[in-house]
DNA sequence: ATGGTAGGTCTCCTA
């Protein structure tokens, strides 16, 4: 059976139910994985998803964070962490029936100034980092997809310009090696990149952008990995950069993963 | 080099 598996950095799930409805409706995942619902759990507005058989998993806190699993295939809450000692809500965790446990990440945005000393914000960005890599090297994952908003662009190609963005916070190589360290410590596979492995690739458009389309100076901040052992079952991969010009966009547009369980 | 937009909210914090 295939099961198509979507994330997508929402801000503001209440603000954005209308487009949360429109992706549901349209491209009909069985999994939809939200950040920045910004919202507490009892608000978030679940009964128009439960009309299209959506039930919901999540972790909220007022105006920040929250992380939320959307399915419309049977799923049990798996319980998530607390990172770096904050009740923050950046991580939640489901499981399918199969066995195959989806975690879903919202990864600190971790300031302007890439560099611990002057910015607590960063520092907290690489903690935690750092302790996924502690968890996933002691927990070893299997049956396993991680996707989420991981607020970096590790390759030269998921960025507008890899030379003018090596000192900008998201894309600093300190960045990139934590996250090439979590990745190595669970073992992950990045299913975008294997499914599109060539070329120009983004999830995220500043808002700040006049023209965002036009202008094109996108970041791929948003991802989708598998363990080893369920990785070859995946067969295709997209980023739906359309949802970033429907009505009162996100930033982010959803990406998807269809995997052959 | 600078400033640009957006959401939620203890009118400023976060992205």
């Amino acid at each position: 059976m295939p099961t198509t598996i979507c994330t997508w950095n929402i801000n503001s799930v209440r603000l954005r139910e209308p487009i949360v409805l429109k992706l549901l409706e349209e491209q009909q995942p069985d999994v939809l994985c939200l950040q920045e619902c910004k919202a507490m759990v009892d608000l978030i507005p679940t009964e128009n998803f439960a009309k299209l058989g959506y039930s919901l998993i999540a972790r909220g806190q007022k105006a920040y964070n929250g992380v939320a699993l959307l399915s419309r295939i049977p799923m049990e809450d798996a319980g998530h962490r607390d990172f770096v000692g904050k009740k923050d809500a950046r991580h939640v965790a489901g499981r399918l029936e199969n066995g195959v446990t989806i975690h879903n990440f919202y990864i600190p945005a971790g300031g302007d100034v890439a560099d611990r000393e002057v910015n607590e914000k960063f520092g907290h960005k690489l903690d935690f980092l750092s302790e996924m890599q502690d968890w996933f090297a002691t927990d070893t994952p299997e049956k396993s997809i991680l996707v989420g908003d991981l607020n970096i662009a590790p390759r030269e190609d998921d960025v507008w310009s890899h030379k003018q963005l090596l000192k900008v916070v998201s894309h600093t190589p300190v960045e990139v090696d934590a996250l090439d360290a979590v990745q190595k410590s669970g073992n992950w596979v990045d299913i975008t990149r294997k499914d599109i492995p060539d070329g120009q690739l983004y999830s995220w458009w500043s808002y700040r952008a006049k023209d965002w389309a036009l202008s094109n100076k996108g970041r791929r901040l948003d991802h989708i990995w598998a363990t080893e052992d369920i990785s070859n079952t995946a067969h295709s991969s997209r980023i739906y950069a359309d949802a970033r010009g429907w009505e009162k966009p996100s930033d982010h547009a959803p990406v998807f993963a269809t995997f052959d369980f």
